[in-house]
DNA sequence: TTGTACGCGTTATCAA
DNA sequence: TTGATAACGCGTACAA
């Protein structure tokens, strides 16, 4: 298909009068070279329009200048929906975004893997361990995932985005979910509300544990020792029909804790529907501080979270990883902090 | 850092008593293998735990099962805060999303590129060139792009995302923004609009002139030869800015089709402040029906871009171009439809 | 400081 | 049908 043969190393070698061995010595900028020949050899280089095969030469140094960003899902959301949903998301996209932030500038590649399947997953580890990629940032969705260990067991350089579900040695970078829940119960407190509820999402991602569990805590200790949980999937859709149901069994609810902003959107919207006014009848605090917050009407008060700095963090803890293996295993917490807007 | 060597073919081979050609056609499903050895062969892969090497496979094969996603940007722009507001919009994600849904089922993986400058495309076509990836999906973003080009004179299997701004013998798939714009304003006319507006984005990417020109041409249809029109830059900050001096110089607007989502959510902003009513006081249409349409009250009319299906007709595209070079050059461009909702 | 020669892990060619 | 053996393009001991 290419049809003219690309110059390499060994082209140089003869254009330049020198052997291949200098010419590789000169471009990785190895100290012991003649001045002379190293103008000489730059010379042929761009006489020939050379450019290093990155293949061949990882193939040796056993580094690739890659790094996996690595989407592990359950088996259930294989088929293309939930998948299209995630990537539509703007998670995905700032999770991107921050790692690149750090990538780019290292000249390291990113190379997207998504995995839905156990025998997925074995083959995901084993080209790693091949040396497909230097290492792997992973974004765990499903509530209980083997792959986290996979590859502390073989040895693969990896983060987390988000704590692992069972504790496995491995790095990882998380939002303190539970002083975050926190913030928003104190925030509707301060605010005078006395009938609080909350709209959790599902009871088995850690993501969300966390935050019913911070969110019980602060209520707890200021008085409230019993809270009204709905549970929705994290979709805007599941948002609204649980505010319906909270609404019908607590009526006189006036303030409600959502456990993320698209849910808070079907909440308004529920809301709305009701009759009820945002925030005068019944104040609502989102989380995320994602685009759709500052979309909503009345735009969402929210719970920010630093997504871009965490994968950025990631990022760099995984180059750190790389370089030095035998690094002491760490994870970096980020705090989050509320935005205050309209809803509440 | 790895310890442990990985077993190669080699290894299999001994473990199977054969030669490591037999295993390589073994395991690469060539007929002409004794059944009795098959056997024999696959159960020392188990045994050993042998995995393939891609790197050393690609090199001799010159096939790496990898397409690239090259985000083209322009020199002005190379610093973060504009990277990160492309990634965090839905637009990448959803390009992503579309592009994986038909590259995972073939196991075509995806790789990551940025390219900022000059230099950076020039060596993103060398490597391209030398095979890092079978082939490119680009998404360009500055008005004018030097890359499209670059990419046919090196041979380099491409597809674009939204037509190139010069003529260049290049697939791509596009969006018929024209079609778009022209729905709008029929939209506008037949709700009985008198006084339409438009909002803009830059004049000089296509994708925004098209609408321009398209939304024209179907008012002028209709008797409306003039048109006033404010440019803003596709941001939701320039929408709401574009809308307060389009009402300041046409006080008598009952209607206003904006050229993005975003921009119309800030343009909803500033009508709110005037004091208009939407949809009663003055209509407003957006494009693109993003997550924000639904997520803005009055929620958005807008025009849908089906962009998961066109990124996967892109990567089908690309997989016929890699698998046939000769392939006629070829364009699809998809037909938008209205979304109707609150807002107009 | 430079060149020779080997190895990285595969696939592909050609005899046997 | 199978097995040597030569590529693929590069880095790097080792020797000169």
């Amino acid at each position: 298909m290419r049809t003219e043969r690309l110059p390499t190393l060994e082209d140089v070698a003869r254009v330049a009068g020198v052997s291949r061995a200098t010419v590789s010595r000169v471009i990785n900028g190895i100290r012991n070279v003649d001045p002379q020949l190293h103008e000489v050899v730059w010379d042929a280089v761009g006489r020939t329009g050379y450019v290093p095969n990155r293949l061949a030469r990882s193939l040796v140094t056993r580094r690739t200048g890659t790094v996996a960003l690595v989407v592990s899902d359950s088996e259930s959301h294989d088929d293309d929906p939930f998948m299209s949903r995630f990537f539509a998301d703007p998670y995905f996209g700032r999770v991107v975004g921050g790692l690149m932030s750090v990538l780019r500038r290292q000249g390291v590649q990113l190379a997207l893997q998504i995995v839905g399947t156990d025998d997925g997953r074995k083959r995901l580890v084993g080209d790693l361990r091949n040396g497909q990629a230097d290492g792997a940032i992973v974004l765990s969705l499903p509530a209980v995932d083997p792959l986290p260990r996979m590859l502390t067991e073989g040895d693969v350089p990896a983060v987390l985005i988000g704590r692992p579900a069972e504790p496995v040695p491995i790095d990882y970078v998380d939002l303190a979910n539970d002083t975050g829940a926190a913030l928003a119960a104190e925030h509707l407190l301060t605010r005078g509300c006395q009938r609080i509820g909350m709209i959790s999402g599902p009871a088995d991602v850690p993501a969300s544990s966390d935050r019913v569990a911070g969110f019980r805590r602060a209520l707890a200790r200021r008085g409230h020792g019993w809270v009204p949980i709905e549970t929705g999937n994290f979709t805007r859709d599941s948002g609204e029909a649980a505010m319906r149901t909270l609404l019908a069994a607590n009526p006189e609810l006036d303030g409600v804790f959502v456990a993320n902003d698209l849910m808070a959107l079907g909440a308004l919207a529920a809301l709305r529907e009701a009759g009820r006014r945002v925030p005068d009848d019944l104040a609502v605090v989102g989380f995320d501080d994602s685009s759709a917050a500052v979309a909503a009407s009345p735009a969402l008060t929210t719970i920010r979270h630093p997504l871009e700095d965490m994968a950025a963090e990631a990022a760099r803890l995984l180059l750190a990883r790389i370089e030095d293996p035998a690094m002491r295993v760490s994870s970096v917490i980020y705090e989050p902090v509320l935005v205050e807007r309209e809803s509440a």
